[in-house]
DNA sequence: CTGAAAGCGCTAACAC
DNA sequence: GTGTTAGCGCTTTCAG
């Protein structure tokens, strides 16, 4: 029991030293377990240590060591349950292996997250895993390349740096679904991403997310496939915030030409895009159909139930951290890691295109 | 630029001291902006830095500073966006004053949770936000208080730690809404949770989340101001995994004495519930009126909307990471701090207790 | 203002 | 096995 409550100076090795009545070295190698320790000698440390309550400062440890057994996490919006779930399966794996997490979130903003990488790196970490804000613009990244620290990419890839990345493989999966919908009698097929660009959609853009870009090529080729035209009008990028997607939805949803189906581009563009449906009176997927990316338990709960694509985002989590611990332990490059496949799970928000869709 | 890819020795003060030709004091003092530095000198200073590339070792300032600008935070589930949230006001909050953040995850898990606290403080961080996953063993948590370090809590309180807690106070919110709900009509009104017990529930055991406990006695207290019994056979605690929510609220509508307003303690409960009440063919609230503790934007999506207990979870981060940095920097104990107050958001999952219901 | 030198708490040679 | 002696990279006296 500590007797008195003043911040007393933290009990250091040699503190510990002195109450075994052995050199530092010796009660440091009992401490730090490593070395070579008489029984005798390890007993009267541990109980001293135990007596003064003597915790190692793991500051001073990783210092000579240069190892600090902490990896940094760079994420958009950890508010985001995509992230949220990605970032448990970091947090589990990287707690099997000792490691503990650092996190920072960058609100998917560049500056943010260079200053991110730097803190990080400044603070010694083993190892970095970040989910990039832009595919395009990764000079900093690279930077930590050539830093020689590990780093693994999640979520989306970053165009000239070479490191393991886990990311859905999106544009199969974007083609399939997208046939799918075409194959339902559907044309006017919209897709709502929080993307920034300068301008408005133009065919071929170059665009700052590799995932989304994906998706648009896999939309594409559906469409060139069918021997239908690609609706660029109905990529609206940039949705911001709740008022402006539920603005952007109902835009879709108005004229004579429009949209029959939204693709909503993640789960928090997916709960406005549908309420935006509810108010504007159309029903899912009578009036409109609907797909999102995503599987979120509440998708399940809507009237009616929502189709959606599932991406592995926990195995992605898990995924990426054994990588980059491999990385740090020096391992070989093992198997090439499990695939990431995101699959289409059919509930009831796409419908035939109905007659009076076609009619209109 | 570097001219090789090597994993080249950091680069240190005293490489830049040398640069410069001055000495190593001095190039530090530049570098780390204190002391008294003569424009000349701090100019050559930066430029060898920048020249060289160098970049502090944080590790060694924190070591000698006794500062690591770092804070440790434990939460049960972040992948509950209940967390996520609040992680998101923690982080927005530290990053303003320059602390980066430590997540350290312990799924609810005492042991994990002891294991946490010791690991961050060995990391020597500067402060800790917990949401302690018992409110009465609590150990671990006075002994992070008599080292010293500033400890804040967060969504739950704990027994024998007094320390300034950022919770929602809900005896008062659950008071209320029991209240609203013994008033259109329902007798039955069953509480789901997952906090664990040794037993079954009996009224006025000890719980291990202060939270539940609160909402219980509020419930209770519904009950005795209005003169019915207290339904204490419909508390379920213990409500693990989806499989067993779903058992759970299976029972609860079955038999005479069925429960016809349910409560849900969290979201991920509630999902669960939900599930399970429309998979029985029951509907909501003609059936079973529902009720669940956190607004999330789903719960505006299902048919009927939800109504819901609001709790400011992003405003309880901020508030707790501010007081914590507050604690941390030695200020005085400012104002009082923002008034956590949770609210009942009606929306259309309640209903009058059914004739139907009445009957049976 | 500047520089030499002494640590922070721990690990890592290196002798014995 | 054990102890002595150097550091890790930085801040901080303490003299000038």
């Amino acid at each position: 029991m500590s007797t008195d409550g003043s911040r007393r100076r933290d009990v250091t090795v040699a503190d510990v030293a002195k109450a075994a009545k052995v050199s530092k070295a010796q009660a440091a190698r009992a401490l730090g377990n490593y070395g070579a320790v008489s029984d005798d000698v390890r007993e009267r440390v541990l109980a001293a240590a135990e007596e003064l309550e003597y915790r190692p400062n793991e500051l001073a440890r990783s210092m000579n060591t240069g190892k600090s057994n902490t990896i940094g996490v760079v994420v958009g919006d950890i508010e985001n349950p995509h992230f949220g779930l990605a970032m448990r399966g970091i947090t589990d794996t990287a707690k099997k292996s000792g490691y503990n997490v650092i996190l920072i979130n960058t609100d998917e903003e560049r500056a943010a997250e260079v200053d991110a990488v730097r803190v990080l790196l400044d603070k010694r970490v083993d190892g970095l895993i970040v989910a990039p804000a832009s595919s395009v613009e990764t000079t900093h990244l690279q930077q930590v390349r050539e830093s020689g620290r590990p780093l693994v990419l999640l979520d989306r890839a970053a165009s000239g740096v070479d490191v393991e990345t886990f990311a859905v493989e999106m544009e199969k999966i974007s083609y399939e679904s997208t046939k799918h919908l075409i194959e339902a009698g559907h044309r006017r097929i919209a897709f709502v991403s929080t993307v920034s660009t300068d301008g408005p959609y133009v065919a071929g853009m170059t665009l700052d997310s590799s995932q989304i870009s994906d998706r648009l090529d896999g939309i594409r080729r559906a469409f060139d496939d069918a021997g239908f035209p690609y609706p660029a009008d109905l990529i609206r990028l940039n949705a911001g915030d709740s008022g402006s997607i539920m603005r952007i939805t109902q835009e879709l949803l108005q004229g004579p030409d429009a949209a029959t189906a939204i693709i909503a581009s993640d789960g928090l563009i997916a709960l406005s895009v549908v309420e935006a449906i509810q108010n504007s009176g159309l029903s899912i997927p009578d009036d409109v159909s609907f797909l999102m990316y995503d599987d979120f338990a509440w998708t399940r709960l809507t009237t009616p139930p929502l189709t959606v694509i599932a991406q592995p985002v926990y195995d992605m989590g898990i995924a990426a951290a054994s990588a980059l611990i491999r990385q740090i332990e020096g391992r070989k490059t093992a198997e090439p890691g499990p695939e990431l496949v995101a699959t289409l799970i059919q509930r009831g928000s796409i419908g035939v295109a109905s007659a009076k869709i076609a009619l209109r």
